[in-house]
DNA sequence: GTGCGAAGTCAACAAGTGTTGGCCTACAAT
DNA sequence: ATTGTAGGCCAACACTTGTTGACTTCGCAC
């Protein structure tokens, strides 16, 4: 039974996700992807062409940030992050590798630039302070993806959602508006 | 002309130590270390036995956190934050290989309950939340430290230490005695 | 000077990596 | 039934990695 072409280019593309996601750039290893989708490594580079290649379609990823009431942004961004880290495994695609590869690092500031200082500045109508105000954001929330999913800090696995947004979104509220 | 045994040893541990640092666990090749102490590879085997015991070794940290009066805990943990990660490379081998290597992982997460959390006890004499509240100030800092020296976010970069304690301070201070 | 042990080098190994090119083989159109 | 083509496989390449063991050389004690 044969799959057509688009068809066996998702289910790598997918696999090359859950790889990346789970072991970062380097130790997601193009045979391990290949055995995932059930397909010879060969394969995957027909279809990729190289490993870079696979690793920046892998790696696409747009946080689809939602229009907030600026008095509970706090409260809507950690919400929205946590369920996006979850549902999504882009973020941690980006997170695993971006500590030890440039490329990555470099998608996360794109990120950051691109998507997440847009909201900030609609948010405060502040283009001023917004890069800053955006960053400081950022770094909570990753701090938070990376001790919760990452590092796995008991306390931080152990807590459940309502109790992460208790804490964290007075934090990005000021960030926001202070 | 030759080096003492223990003067070799103290200089591949300090090549170690930096390339661990800046390229990781994987990254940071055995003959690249061995070229930056001006040594053969065969040297870093006899002196260290394995890879695995040669991180070990460069990872060994120790935060050295001060005793704070608790009204300024926040104000003394990120700056004493900021400073070591800047004097001492050893958080940064942490940071760099943890999020991709389980063993460096379990070592921060020891770092956490054996050297943040008892400070944490001794600032708030409560020993129940004391994990939690640990966990939430060592996700800012870390995610600060992510932000403003592995992935380089320009704001983040740009700012001072004093700017940077202005803004992190009262979320560390509230997640310690809220 | 002669040894001898410690400090250092060299060459090679086995395993694993991304990547390539040639070869099959199923399937739909003719 | 034949055949062309697109999907798939296999074996091998060139290279890098950690690691090993045999060999060399320096420098001090006698």
């Amino acid at each position: 039974m044969r799959r057509s072409s688009t068809e066996t280019k998702a289910v790598i593309l997918a696999a090359a996700r859950e790889r990346f996601a789970a072991d970062g750039y380097d130790k997601a290893t193009i045979r391990a992807i290949a055995a995932d989708a059930r397909i010879d490594p060969a394969m995957v580079m027909r279809y990729f062409g190289t490993k870079e290649k696979l690793f920046a379609a892998a790696a696409e990823f747009d946080l689809e940030l939602p229009e907030l009431p600026a008095d509970q942004a706090g409260v809507g961004l950690v919400r929205h992050f946590l369920r996006k880290w979850e549902a999504d495994e882009g973020l941690q695609v980006l997170l695993r590798t971006g500590v030890t590869n440039e490329a990555a690092a470099e998608r996360m500031r794109t990120i950051l630039g691109g998507q997440v200082m847009p909201l900030v500045i609609s948010l405060t109508g502040d283009p001023e302070r917004a890069p800053l105000r955006a960053s400081l954001v950022a770094s909570q929330l990753l701090g938070l993806a990376l001790s919760r999913y990452i590092l796995k800090f008991p306390p931080m696995v152990a807590a459940t959602e309502e109790e992460l947004v208790a804490w964290l979104s007075p934090t990005i509220q000021r960030y926001l508006t202070e």
